[in-house]
DNA sequence: AACGTTGAAATAGTTC
DNA sequence: GAACTATTTCAACGTT
């Protein structure tokens, strides 16, 4: 196929067609994920706490402790919560 | 199964797990693109003027879609065309 | 000025331009937002905990609980809680 | 003020309040430009019409951007350009 | 007023 | 580690 400065047209149609490709196999995809979620609404579960449990299923416990440790003592420190004394500590 | 206050464990976990399911493929798919792109580099081609490409061709094809939907609106709006009701969607 | 199949379009103009200015100022405020989250990462805060933090102070006490309780239901269902006996509901 | 694990709570709560009250000042914003929708249709405009043309315009100031950045691209691809450094970014 | 749809904002991940 | 892209999330809007 054609040769232009050096690019070969033949070759970069090819990996355009192929990204192209797997890319509408990845949106179908993503279809299919909204669809359960419609049906599981549909069936009366709540999306939102679905995606917090997907969510937490994909971080280990470790994660989750320190990131609401952190959150514990920004709240302490505007006053949001009740400073720990040295006994609770 | 289980039924929390209400909740069916067996359809959640169901849900849960086919949405997993579901992003592994989605992921996996996600990995292929990368290799591609990863491949085109190898053999030379830039990949910023890939996606540009993509982009440009995307870009294209939804267009037509946008052109046909802006002149469905106008020609509502003078009365050229009925207003939708859901028989006509 | 023009008035085309009863569209006055110096009232459009002006309708059109107007939107337009306020978004402007919309987008300017979101860049200063922006910075001050930078500032506060520039001094060694954690945006994602002071972002929870926003978000929660928004929110009255009882839709936090609310939320909290549901997803712990929703977890007890599929079982990645224990579930309660009844001495401790 | 207090000082809770190192977090300083005077800075915490200055960042917070300021992003507090430009956040208002943004939403306050935003009702205005409800209102002027409103009002341009309570005098026969059509709103989705309006939306088409602000989204039209601001394709089109956009799209010079694009064209430009574009070019570099490929201008940049055939070697017409240096390839960027950080002191030309 | 709930629903799905759409557009904007934020987060996460990738690349250089 | 800084910038860019992509995905996810959030909020608004019209619709039913």
């Amino acid at each position: 196929m054609t040769n232009v400065n050096g690019v070969s047209g033949e070759y970069l149609r090819s990996y355009i067609e192929r990204i192209e490709r797997l890319e509408e196999e990845k949106k179908a995809l993503a279809d299919d994920i909204r669809d359960v979620f419609a049906e599981a609404k549909g069936n009366g579960f709540d999306t939102a706490i679905m995606r917090e449990i997907l969510k937490q299923r994909k971080k280990d416990a470790s994660e989750l402790e320190e990131a609401e440790y952190l959150l514990d003592v920004y709240k302490r420190a505007i006053g949001m919560l009740p400073e720990l004394d040295e006994e609770n500590v």
